[in-house]
DNA sequence: CGTACTATTGAGCGACCTCAATTGGCGTGG
DNA sequence: CCACGCCAATTGAGGTCGCTCAATAGTACG
């Protein structure tokens, strides 16, 4: 087993000393979240609407579907996922949020949220009054701008789950998936082939559009090709090239 | 057969009446589209910086993945295909857009478009220069409400596409597709249970995750079981509530 | 009226699912 | 500290839904 496995919380170090402090400004995220060009005043402006930190356990809900929009959730640490469910229990799991993502702008059209939001692991969330938040970003352009980007940017990772669930193989997606956490880490300052998986298998299908059984397969078969490297919700990426190959 | 489907076009008559005028003001759209709950200046703003109409032939493209963000497009009359590529030429159709939506929403991450927009008949679309709606839309409370809404929206739609094809049998969407086609057309205030088809099996296919021949049975299908008649692009469903109650 | 494209229908196959048994990891209480 | 129980993950066997390949039929358009 490759020995970066038997460290598993190394990769937490930005995360959790981003709890110092409230203020955006002095937030580690503050680069890849809302505050993003914002500078001076407006960055002032918007701290001060920031209601309060919220934390929640592994497992707690932070909204459900159908709840009024009543504010917009920022992740500074842990991680989350969306998802809807079909009438008779299936549930398509729509997205995992990572810190510095935005949670609940999937409800501003009907002013209801579509999804539940859930923590994978113990999570703390920023809170934005959405109708605050909204009127802000008419007096600050740069925010109207990050607002409308963090959404389009949704927009765009929503369709790439799409193609990938449409129109990939069952190995494609598991290895796309793989790649675009390692993506993010990497954005987060952590390791981009040191995977740690916040989510069960059953998740990672619910995701992907597979069953966790063909999950765990393709984790195994991955394993003897000499891909990667599991070990329970670890995941040491072999190589990043081989595996981007593979991704045509 | 219905004779309903002996009338292909009788469908076309509030769009065709649109072309009247160019104002948003005399546009049948108005309701649907981004000036919703606009009025008086706001309203005339919007209508200044509308650019011109262009009129797209069937199959001509209207902008390409990777161009840069120019122009928002509001679809005035015909119908549009927006897909995304993969390296070996396998596609994604992420959405088919009727009049009264918004197009080019996926490029403001990142200032490029994100997929290929191609008309499926021949269609209209209003020009929407980004750059001075964006600032326009800091101006107007209105606007910017209506636009994050419009993406807000898109979010949604796209999750659901996601729930379709993630968790849903073919048959579940084949119907899912053609009940949302129902409501879309009844809120143009067209037929509900009378459908055209703008786009090829082919189409379905590359939207639903699915091979055109499983479109192409699936149709046939339902007709057996009396759930629907089709003649080519022409669908006639014989009952929402049969369609609704297999849908769950 | 012919040509080219689109849609339908059939046969056979394979990827992924379902069901089921086993193994492994981890917290709890004896 | 170990034993137990619980849940997550792995692995196997067999079935099926939807795909691929291929032939035919229908439709649009010059």
């Amino acid at each position: 087993m490759s020995k970066v496995l038997t460290t598993p919380e190394a990769g937490a170090t930005v995360v959790s000393m981003a709890n110092v402090k409230t203020a955006c400004k002095d937030c580690s995220l503050r680069d890849l979240c809302l505050p993003l060009g914002l500078h001076g005043d407006d960055l002032t402006a918007l701290e001060q609407m920031v209601r309060r930190r919220r934390t929640l356990r592994k497992g707690e809900q932070l909204y459900r579907m159908g709840e009024p929009l009543k504010m917009l959730y920022a992740i500074r640490s842990g991680a989350m996922k969306t998802s809807e469910l079909l009438g008779d229990g299936r549930i398509q799991i729509t997205g995992f949020q990572l810190p510095g993502e935005i949670l609940g702008i999937e409800a501003i059209d009907g002013e209801r949220h579509r999804c539940d939001a859930e923590a994978l692991s113990v999570s703390e969330v920023c809170e934005i009054p959405w109708g605050r938040l909204e009127e802000l970003a008419r007096r600050i352009t740069g925010l109207q701008h990050q607002l409308l980007r963090l959404m389009s940017g949704e927009i765009g990772r929503e369709s790439k789950l799409l193609l990938m669930i449409g129109k990939m193989s069952a190995d494609e997606r598991v290895l796309a998936c793989l790649h675009s956490f390692s993506e993010r880490q990497a954005r987060l300052g952590l390791s981009a082939t040191d995977i740690k998986l916040h989510m069960s298998r059953q998740d990672l299908g619910d995701y992907l559009g597979l069953a966790l059984e063909t999950v765990s397969r393709l984790f195994s078969r991955f394993q003897e090709e000499g891909l990667l490297t599991v070990r329970g919700k670890y995941v040491h990426l072999t190589s990043l090239e081989a595996i981007q190959r593979r991704l045509g």
